[in-house]
DNA sequence: AGCACGCCGACT
DNA sequence: GTCGGCGTGCTC
């Protein structure tokens, strides 16, 4: 038998039990590398797909191979660093090699959908109530809800639709040709940074205390060592102008960046100041690139033509050369966690690629993650801290209000005494105010005075969410189905029903009427459109359009508003109820971002906290951006608890339409777990909690249990993982799918 | 995951 | 009758 060149390749998309090698000849002209991104036929019908090659050798085959029909430019192929990190990832997240590597290819490589979305829309003239009125069949009921949703929406992706209605493939081209609804092709959303402009902005002068953390991070940069250090400054203390510096000083050496931001802030002013401030150097990667944008984008940064990366967390993959310094703004921002797709911390890539690299990593923030910093205090990530306040900025002044007195006068009210007389102070002074509102807990709901009933979501455990409007419409948080508020209880068919709960339309009223005269922008999902963004409402009210801005978390980031003089957190306990073990953490983080927004300018600030709850020591820290001991309170508790960094968190959950499948997957993988941890694995220590119900535990039609397990993060405990979920997708345990999510956001 | 092949119930 | 539903088994 004669040798012939024979190349190992990886499938980009795939399952787990197809996660290996397959071999392929490599053809005559092409030269085939490793890392090569090459289109393969696969299955017996030799369907195109599309893969990455891991060896190439001489051997004389011992089956009949396929050919390779065709190699990728070598533009895109993998670098050794990236080709490591999948095999990182699918060691420590379980995650296929190819899932990896479609994080890190831009899209078109691995897809050649058209860059438009289908959505399906109704069509003018067609009323849903007798549009039917000849139809027959078991579908007809089905169509009748999708025609009144489409009703109330106008217009909806055509998947939300297949998944809320149970449709199959041709049913909208059914229905469209019937007339009775519209099948539209929508462009993907323009790039936002198009209209930046691309001049740079002169250098600041670091002040001394810039100047003393900006050495200190530069030392360590110019070591050519992987090396990882936590920036912790207050709210206003400057620290973008140094890692800004740090960013120079690394570019100046010939090396690269990559600068991560939170997701919300990627829109908003400041990172418009990072793009400014880098010019033409820098590459910047956000969702709502288009699928050309991001081949461009991917090869500019390959060929090193970018030298920085400005981006959200999927940014950290860009296959950048010569890196020198990853730079995680906001590090404790939850955006950083992937919650869908491919389940990865951004930090923990970042981390991998740092090391690999020689690089720094470079964590940044006023509220770090506990887990960081407790990194930080044990010496696995440098410390460098900054106390002071940049420029003339000073603190602003902080009150902690106990709302409970002015509940009892006025049962439901949602602004204090105290803080009315302060709105009203500011409105005279003609400064500006902002509210916040956390969102969650602030919803509101319908329920029947007769039987007590709520109006739920017909596809998910939830109720339904009220909104004024035109007209009052009910939706669904978490699969968007929308229907009109009905005119009788679906139970017992009383007309009574009424609706509970604060929204932030209960704030806007309030404001309403007690100051008739006052301009109030509002800044919610809800009060987002087609020419009103996140940007849009944040510039109108930083051009003084208006004096009081309400709004959700999104208000508390990184905006700078010269004239905001107070700042008026509604209901500061809210988040505190969640159970999730980083509650108090995420409402000091929240706090103190949104108590840095007064006074950034010359002016004083105040801000007033209203809680039912005033003694609860995360105000006062946050009041007093104490955060030093607030870590001291809360890494005790995290000990004393055994949550991280004390351990790690995994969440197994399973999941399907019919809820025995799901329970029946829950049994077995239980009896997995006790099996194999009194058996093979007897050496591993873990703790397994579960199965218990998700938060939601039906959401979009499908039912879903889940297992919380807290692990050492090692070799034998991963073994563990991966035997059990080898085990569980065994057709003999049931038809359930299994997701695994390695240090979950939030539990 | 796709995609073949293969066997049963509704007409869209 | 036949189109299309999804169960089962395989992929160099």
């Amino acid at each position: 038998m004669e040798q012939v060149r024979i190349a190992k390749v990886r499938l980009l998309s795939t399952p787990k039990a197809t996660d290996r090698e397959f071999d392929y000849l490599c053809p005559g002209m092409e030269p085939v590398f490793r890392g090569a991104v090459v289109k393969i036929p696969f299955g017996k019908g030799n369907r195109e797909r599309y893969g990455v090659v891991t060896t190439v050798t001489e051997a004389t085959p011992e089956m009949e191979l396929k050919p390779i029909l065709q190699v990728l430019p070598s533009d895109i192929a993998l670098t050794e660093e990236l080709l490591a990190l999948c095999d990182h990832l699918k060691e420590q997240i379980f995650c296929t090699f190819g899932d990896a590597a479609r994080a890190i290819l831009p899209a078109p490589v691995y897809r050649k959908e058209a860059k438009t979305l289908r959505f399906l829309a109704r069509c003018e003239g067609v009323d849903p109530k007798n549009a039917l009125a000849g139809f027959r069949g078991k579908n007809k009921e089905k169509y009748q809800a999708l025609l009144d949703y489409l009703d109330l929406v106008e217009a909806a992706p055509e998947k939300t639709c297949r998944e809320l209605f149970g449709l199959d493939a041709g049913t909208a081209a059914f229905l469209e040709k019937k007339g009775l609804l519209e099948i539209q092709q929508r462009e993907f959303a323009r790039d936002p940074m198009e209209s930046f402009a691309k001049e740079q902005t002169k250098k600041s002068m670091l002040s001394p205390g810039q100047e003393k953390a900006f050495s200190l991070l530069r030392e360590k940069l110019d070591a050519d060592k992987p090396c990882a250090a936590l920036l912790h400054g207050v709210t206003g203390s400057g620290k973008t102008q140094v890692m800004l510096a740090l960013c120079d000083h690394a570019l100046a050496q010939g090396k690269t960046v990559i600068y991560l931001v939170p997701e919300i802030a990627l829109t908003g002013q400041s990172a418009r100041l990072l793009f400014q401030h880098f010019g033409d150097r820098v590459a910047i990667i956000h969702s709502a690139l288009s699928e050309g944008e991001r081949r461009d984008t991917y090869a500019a940064i390959r060929s090193g033509e970018k030298k920085v990366v400005l981006g959200t967390r999927s940014a950290v993959f860009a296959p950048v050369s010569h890196l020198g310094l990853i730079v995680i703004d906001e590090e404790q921002d939850g955006s950083y966690k992937s919650e869908t797709g491919l389940k990865y911390h951004a930090r923990d890539v970042a981390r991998f690629r740092c090391a690999k690299n020689g690089a720094m990593l470079l964590l940044a923030s006023a509220t770090p993650d506990i887990e960081s910093y407790y990194k930080a205090k044990s010496g696995t990530y440098s410390l460098v801290t900054m106390t002071e306040r940049y420029g003339s900025a000073t603190l602003p002044q902080v009150q902690i209000i106990d709302l409970r007195p002015d509940l009892r006068k006025n049962p439901g009210i949602l602004l204090g005494q105290v803080l009315r007389e302060e709105i009203r102070h500011n409105l005279e002074a003609r400064e500006q105010s902002i509210l916040l509102m956390n969102r969650r807990g602030y919803r509101r709901f319908v329920s029947c005075l007769d039987c007590g009933s709520v109006i739920k979501c017909p596809h998910c455990s939830v109720s339904m969410t009220l909104h004024n409007g035109p007209q009052q419409k009910l939706s669904c948080h978490y699969c968007g189905y929308a229907m009109a508020l009905p005119k009788e209880c679906p139970e017992c068919h009383s007309e009574r029903l009424v609706p509970h709960g604060y929204g932030i339309q209960q704030l806007e009223e309030e404001l309403a009427k007690e100051f008739p005269e006052a301009r109030v922008l509002r800044l919610d999902s809800d009060s987002l459109s087609g020419k009103d963004t996140h940007e849009t409402i944040l510039e109108a009210f930083r051009n003084g359009e208006a004096d009081i801005l309400i709004g959700t978390q999104m208000v508390a980031k990184g905006h700078n508003f010269p004239n905001v003089t107070l700042v008026g957190i509604v209901m500061a306990d809210s988040a505190l109820y969640l159970s999730d073990f980083r509650a108090s953490e995420h409402t000091f983080s929240l706090l103190t971002q949104v108590i840095g927004r007064a006074g950034r300018a010359e002016k004083k600030g105040r801000a007033l906290i209203q809680t039912l709850n005033p003694r609860h020591n995360v105000f006062s820290q946050a009041a007093a951006q104490d955060f030093e001991t607030f870590y001291e309170g809360e890494i005790a508790l995290r000990r004393a608890f055994q949550f991280p960094p004390f351990c790690q968190l995994a969440v197994f959950t399973l999941a399907h339409e019919k809820e025995v499948e799901v329970a029946r997957g829950a049994q077995r993988l239980a009896e997995l777990f006790s099996r194999e941890l009194c058996g093979e694995f007897s050496d591993v220590k873990l703790i397994v909690y579960g199965p218990f119900n998700a938060p939601v535990y039906r959401m979009k039609n499908i039912y879903r249990k889940r297992f919380i397990i807290k692990y050492k993060n090692n070799a034998r405990t991963r073994a563990m993982f991966d035997r059990v979920l080898t085990e569980i997708s065994d057709p003999s345990a049931g038809s359930a799918k299994i997701t695994l999510d390695i240090g979950p956001g939030l539990i």
